[in-house]
DNA sequence: ATATAAATAGTCAAAGAAGGTCAAAAGTGG
DNA sequence: CCACTTTTGACCTTCTTTGACTATTTATAT
């Protein structure tokens, strides 16, 4: 028995494949074309489409909204950076942070002004209201969607 | 399916980037171009032509009457950033944060990229694993941190 | 002048249209 | 049977559209 899933995963799959790295849908009307319930729209992307699977998602609520769906593109040196971002893990120290930072810099997949502005926002002091406990997963959420955002 | 709200606000920005500067409507004639009810103009202006987006409303009743917008107008765009890092306080959310960068991105006072990177890393998807209650804060202390080192 | 009508714009809340979250229930493979 | 994945559903949040009612300004008739 396929699994509604893995069809509703191949579906998507498919209009990124046509439209070259892009599906833009709807959640109900996706939800009503399965035949299953909205939030199975969710758990599809939550679990099909993360940035560890190399796509990037976004959203907008209220009339005409929809759910966005990129592939980030796989040219060589996004291969690279792609490679960079997943070693990343869940969690970073501040220092590891920097590390990689410092790295995209020499690598010259960012600018060293980007680094600056990187290296800023995953800082201790950027993130000294957090909790602590959950800094470091807190800073390898911002790093990675820094660094997403860069190859979308 | 494309928002009329998104339509309407293109609309108005044409005419200031046209004229340079301003946009006279007359809500009613603007209502009636776009077949909806005039209120939904105040709704535009009220979510997208705001002081937080850099613009300024008049309006008069009456016979003859119409609504100004126009955009600020920054003499010395150093002071504003300076301003702004000040007025930023000790929380904020991710719509005002988001204004913000925006309007340094049009400003220039930053690059579009570095709006990219700095939305990335003060967006709520970046911000999900800190406890609720304090993201605003951390956001903000983001948010400072990266303004700072710009021009530090 | 004054009262009244006409022409505008403003406010606010309800209805509508999406999407998000979270946990319980159900299914599956080992 | 146990651990893991999938399916479902109840409830929440955000954004847009609509409309009834209000406020202000200008025009017109007395």
């Amino acid at each position: 028995m396929a699994r509604l899933t893995d069809v509703i995963e191949s579906f998507i799959k498919e209009i990124i494949n046509e439209t070259g790295g892009e599906a833009e849908i709807q959640r109900n009307a996706l939800a009503l074309r399965f035949n299953c319930v909205p939030s199975q729209i969710n758990y599809v992307i939550g679990t099909r489409f993360t940035t560890e699977h190399g796509y990037f998602v976004e959203s907008r609520r209220g009339g005409g909204g929809h759910i966005k769906i990129k592939q980030i593109a796989i040219s060589k040196p996004y291969n690279m950076f792609m490679h960079l971002i997943l070693s990343i893990g869940d969690s970073i120290s501040e220092h590891a942070a920097t590390a990689h930072i410092n790295n995209f810099v020499d690598y010259m997949l960012i600018t060293p002004r980007d680094g600056i502005i990187m290296k800023a926002a995953i800082g201790s002091k950027a993130l000294k209201s957090s909790n602590s406990g959950n800094t470091d997963a807190i800073r390898a959420d911002i790093l990675k969607n820094m660094l997403m955002r860069l190859i979308v």
